[in-house]
DNA sequence: ATCGAAACTGTAAGCGCTTCCACTCAGCCG
DNA sequence: CGGCTGAGTGGAAGCGCTTACAGTTTCGAT
């Protein structure tokens, strides 16, 4: 049931005709630009009321060169992680006029097709790391666009926000060193994005700066399957579980799982047959179902073996024992990504600008060394 | 770095006089209508390519009078249902065409002022019922928009879409009533949105069916806190717990909470003195803080007291024991929504359609009814 | 009373795209 | 071989808005 006389949408035609002025009046009086007597102001008003007009964006995008508006790219929207990042994008953009339109890679035939398409009806466009190819990214660039990426090492000409990842795993990892764990997988394939690749990286250092032998990655996805596929390899790895009796909850069959994740051998830097003493996970699903699989099989967390994640999901701090985790700070990180971008659009900046913001170490019970001496 | 020979971005014309071909040809090329020439044709995308041509949407918009994007307003984005929803949505949209702008009207200081401004650059909008008031959806039919509502009772010239409520609850309630229980509390305030109402109508309707009196329910808003809130005034509510020693894990003190939500009694049917013997959670995150709150004090779940939730969260399949919950097809709704929405803006179809999806209750230990006679 | 400035309002030219319509040619039938 | 197709192309008119510019008032000051 539209509007106008003419049963359409209402114009700012219709309105300046019912105002009896001209649609440069109605202009200036919705736009709130330029000067218009109390009296125009007030007839405009009324007519608009009245005609319900809406003015459509697309005219005066094009009659002002600006969508004013932000495109933001996400691999995916599963789990909290980008719910919360959306949230603080959409809430500075909103509080600063302009909208967001949300595109989701994961499981589209033709991500670039989609996100040119996107970036002809924005201003610029954000990209989480995980959801284009680089040379898509700098297909953005050469057509214009401004970009920032998220998640994604520095690229030039584009501004990027990230979380930092390398000294909070190290920091992690040197504590558990330090608290007599020297059998540690780091669960996670680095490869399969920036942030994980640095995390392992940090892993790796913690051992390097104690002349460790630095193990080898456990290249899964990150998945609570791959979670429960690598603790299962874990049980396996050793002669026999340190206490509880392994048959004790069934064998617990594998089901459609164990697909084979290339994992071979989980046993740490130390050769087949040791069984690890601590899982590193690169993302609380690994580690949330890797420590219900434990649960499962009668092996104690952190007794036996500890446990971390990264992202501190919420069923992190209701599981038993607390899952230690690093809490990245995402609505914040949707926040500076708007912001950059609104920077690089209206041009008050032009030099490139690479955020890192600090993530916090969250210890719970499932690393073993809530408690007690801390270096 | 744009393109165009000016060093703006490349229009159509910059096209057309590299190609040597008219704009109305280029057009035709690029969006696929009308005969062209083969040579034509490839005149046209190697000069579309060389320039890194992308089309202006809002030009384009404006001349086919149609925005091929859809609206989507969430009241937030904070936990994972509305990641989901939103990601079905956007799958949905995107296979057909259409971009999707998203707005979050938590803490927005003029929801309906943003969400005029969003109808002036989509074909329609989908609203989630906690969104919005009842008025600004209705300023949208007014303003000719299409709208579609989630989770929301069905509106006049609106279409609706909602996963089943009433009747899960009913059943989740008449399941732990036959299994002894008496005197069960719903925890949530059934004031907060139309699904809440609905699932205590069907908790409700269980107590009826059976002659039993209604216990009112604890209005409290659907958060941990809350949860924890109720759960302390529940181990208040009688003279000492059954079994094991109240005091063990100290008085676990009330810190910034109990800012009083009007909880008054929690002692179900029966007055005051008689322990609650089971929650049925308007949401997990309740029921996940009542569940900790009760471990921690020693109150063993299901033996003394049964707890349920709704909408089967993460931490509901981690937590010990399991959560009995309620799991809604969340990214369905929205794929639904997006289709609604268009066949109303394509106006392939007039008549108000209502759907009602069905969910599926999870039962897992916290509710003691798992294993046994089912009825 | 007269002039100039200030305040307001209207006219009209785009913004970049789609699409109706007219036009030009080949090809081909009669 | 004239005329009739119809495929291919170009011209030009919008789509609804903003905004430079010009025009019209209205005042206060002279």
């Amino acid at each position: 049931m539209p509007s106008g006389p003419t049963g359409r949408p209402a114009t700012i035609y219709d309105v300046a005709a019912r105002a009896k002025l001209s649609i440069a009046t109605v202009s200036r009086v919705l736009q709130g630009t330029g000067p218009v007597s109390a009296k125009a102001r007030a007839r405009v008003d009324q007519a608009a009321q009245e005609l319900n007009y809406v003015p459509l964006r697309a005219a005066r995008s094009l009659a002002v060169q600006r969508h004013e508006a932000h495109g933001l790219v996400l691999p995916d929207l599963a789990g909290p992680f980008y719910g919360d990042l959306l949230m603080g994008y959409e809430r500075w953009a909103g509080e600063h006029g302009q909208s967001v339109v949300i595109t989701v890679t994961h499981g589209n035939p033709d991500p670039r097709r989609t996100v040119m398409d996107l970036a002809g009806r924005v201003d610029g466009i954000v990209v989480h790391g995980n959801a284009l190819e680089l040379p898509t990214v700098q297909g953005l660039r050469k057509a214009g666009v401004p970009a920032v990426l998220i998640a994604h090492p520095p690229v030039t000409g584009c501004d990027s926000v990230r979380s930092e990842s390398a000294a909070s795993a190290e920091q992690l990892t040197t504590r558990l060193l330090e608290h007599g764990r020297r059998n540690l997988v780091f669960v996670g394939d680095p490869a399969s994005s920036y942030d994980v690749s640095e995390r392992y990286a940090g892993f790796a250092k913690a051992y390097e700066l104690r002349g460790l032998q630095v193990p080898k990655p456990v290249r899964v996805a990150l998945t609570e399957e791959a979670g429960r596929t690598v603790a299962e390899k874990v049980l396996q790895a050793t002669t026999r579980p340190p206490r509880a009796a392994r048959g004790a909850g069934g064998e617990e069959n594998e089901g459609p799982h164990s697909r084979g994740f290339g994992v071979g051998s989980v046993s740490g830097a130390h050769g087949a047959g040791v069984r690890p003493d601590g899982l590193v996970c690169a993302n609380d699903e690994l580690a949330l179902a890797a420590m219900a699989m434990f649960a499962a099989q009668g092996v104690r967390v952190p007794g036996d073996i500890v446990v971390t994640g990264w992202d501190d999901v919420m069923a992190a701090r209701y599981v038993s024992p607390g899952l230690t985790t690093v809490r990245q700070p995402m609505a914040e990180l949707g926040r500076v990504a708007a912001e950059r971008l609104h920077e690089r659009v209206t041009g008050v900046r032009t030099r490139a600008r690479n955020d890192v913001l600090a993530t916090q170490l969250v210890l719970r019970d499932s690393c073993g060394t809530k408690r007690g001496m801390q270096k």
